[in-house]
DNA sequence: TTGTAAGCGTTATCAT
DNA sequence: ATGATAACGCTTACAA
């Protein structure tokens, strides 16, 4: 590889002067510049980014690990987003996922600390509580899509409550009376928020119990969790007789969509059925296509960066009090499905 | 950050001899690596990649540049493959996305460099031509899901021809006789391919083409890609009476099990469905389950680590002939809908 | 078995 | 405006 000094004897310089050309230092005559710039252009002359971290005590490196336990379109878009922040502010994302053969947290987060990087994200695949090793203590840290039990660290979830809140609101405000909320697992987290956001937008629109019903679609069963949209659906449809179905996922909104296909219900006249994720192209193939809530990895993703350059730039105030997550607020991906 | 030297002197020993515990020299006496394997402990002393690289010249960094125009769970698994692969390497995987804002291929690349990764992987979103900067000449690049025209560099592609000769044997060998293939916008590389495996397996088997169909469910008009899968899965339906239909890939699939569900008609019964992708959890979703070629996405991402490690261990002998793509062998995924 | 000295490619400091 | 020299944290080469 080209280094500093061979493009230096090649412009007749110093080294030192070609360093001041690469970091831009004004104070080179424009006749050298032209020169060390022709030389670096001929000599495909690339800085040596370890070098000039050794030196720096700097890395502009972020480490991001990934749970990847199930491969779910969202890790992308956290990942995606955190890489676009990361080059506007001049950093790079280190990514590795825990899904790899013998790799555990802690084995990844002193990869990071062997690149020295500034900071880690910890992105989980779907909204959890997940108790970080002790170790990430040691560099400033902040979660995505997960949180610590104990508050210990920033984290970036996304606004279940608001989720289910808006497009409850939204289904009321469109005229629909009676919402059947085909809710997810209750065990985790977003089917709790969403449950209670839900229930709050019924109760400010003063509708009672009777005007709504609530079932949950995943059964679990030791650990094993079995989809029962379908017999739920017909169920609902059968004795409560919804004008509404809200569903806890895209997923869950196809299944939905084959009962009604089968009952000959036309969707979005004969009844309305909204959904939570937004997830990939899923909402897009049905027809008609699916209004849903998305899920704002992307952004998550973006603030998770700026958050982690903010902690590393303030790092000598050392966090002890416990923090709040941080919640995005989730838009409706506006289709045609109510 | 605690540095070697620090370590040292805790231990009480030369710089050197922590050097020599650090890379498993085994001639340090037990009772000086004990001493110093405490004073790593207490310190929490992590060695500094960037010292060691830019001293030994060797980073162990490989690059991947991800072509994520669309973001699809394709892009995770050759991701995750390689990944894997790399980790049980000993290297580095570094990432950069192409979406991001102001980023060209060359740009990335020049990161790369920057980084004295040893090689480059270019990872696209599907199969298809795609034509480099010419910088990428400059590093051991390989190339995944997509290839140079020119064949200039080593190529990691599915071997689509392959899958849907599979397929298409499995489905005659399952006594299906009228087979209908919804096959993807004929200008791309996967569709063209796949029809020639389609051809090609219904020839062995003694079949004429009156016995079989091919339509595409893709019309193109000004760059816009419109499905039509909806219209051509009925007039199929009704003017060639198929027993099986296989789709271009599980998106169609999907809209192909609505038609087949308001028609009343019992997939895996009435009907066999077949597929392309196994794209995340689409088939498992769908009732019943689709049987569909899986694209060997994992698989990819891990050989085309491998080869770049090849391509950086022989990098005397420069590669000047063409070489044909390598096209990894498809699976099926096997389930209930033929 | 251990230590010393040099060097990797860069930036920081200070002198010219 | 430019350059000599030291320093960053590590490995290599060689000496003890």
């Amino acid at each position: 590889m080209v280094t500093i000094k061979q493009v230096a004897k090649r412009a007749g310089v110093s080294f030192k002067t070609v360093s001041r050309v690469v970091n831009n230092d004004p104070t080179v005559k424009p006749e050298n510049r032209e020169k060390i710039l022709a030389a670096i252009e001929e000599l495909g002359y690339q800085p040596n980014i370890a070098a000039r971290m050794i030196r720096k005590k700097k890395s502009d490196v972020i480490g991001f690990i990934s749970d990847e336990i199930s491969t779910t379109p969202s890790s992308v878009d956290i990942i995606r987003g955190a890489q676009d922040m990361a080059w506007e502010k001049g950093k790079t994302l280190m990514v590795f996922n825990l899904n790899q053969k013998d790799a555990n947290p802690a084995q990844l987060f002193d990869e990071c600390t062997q690149h020295r990087a500034e900071g880690v994200i910890y992105g989980a695949m779907y909204h959890q509580a997940v108790e970080l090793p002790e170790t990430f203590s040691k560099l400033p840290t902040v979660m995505v899509n997960c949180f610590d039990p104990l508050q210990k660290y920033p984290a970036i979830v996304p606004d279940d409550r608001q989720a289910a809140y808006y497009i409850t609101r939204q289904l009321l405000a469109k005229g629909y009376k009676r919402i059947a909320f085909l809710n997810l697992n209750p065990d985790i987290i977003a089917a709790k928020l969403r449950l209670a956001g839900f229930q709050q937008a019924l109760t400010e629109h003063g509708l009672d119990e009777s005007q709504a019903i609530v079932k949950t679609v995943e059964q679990v069963n030791d650990n094993e969790v079995i989809d029962v949209t379908r017999e739920v659906t017909l169920d609902v449809l059968e004795n409560f007789k919804p004008d509404a179905i809200l569903c806890g996922k895209d997923l869950v909104a196809v299944r939905v969509y084959f009962v009604l296909e089968s009952l000959k219900m036309k969707i979005g006249k004969d009844i309305g059925v909204a959904s939570f994720d937004n997830w990939d192209v899923i909402p897009d193939i049905l027809v008609p296509g699916l209004s849903t809530m998305s899920l704002p990895y992307y952004e998550m993703g973006r603030r998770a960066v700026q958050k982690i350059i903010q902690a590393a730039a303030d790092k000598e105030k050392t966090q002890l009090e416990s923090i709040e997550p941080e919640r995005i607020t989730c838009l409706l991906a506006s289709r045609a499905s109510f």
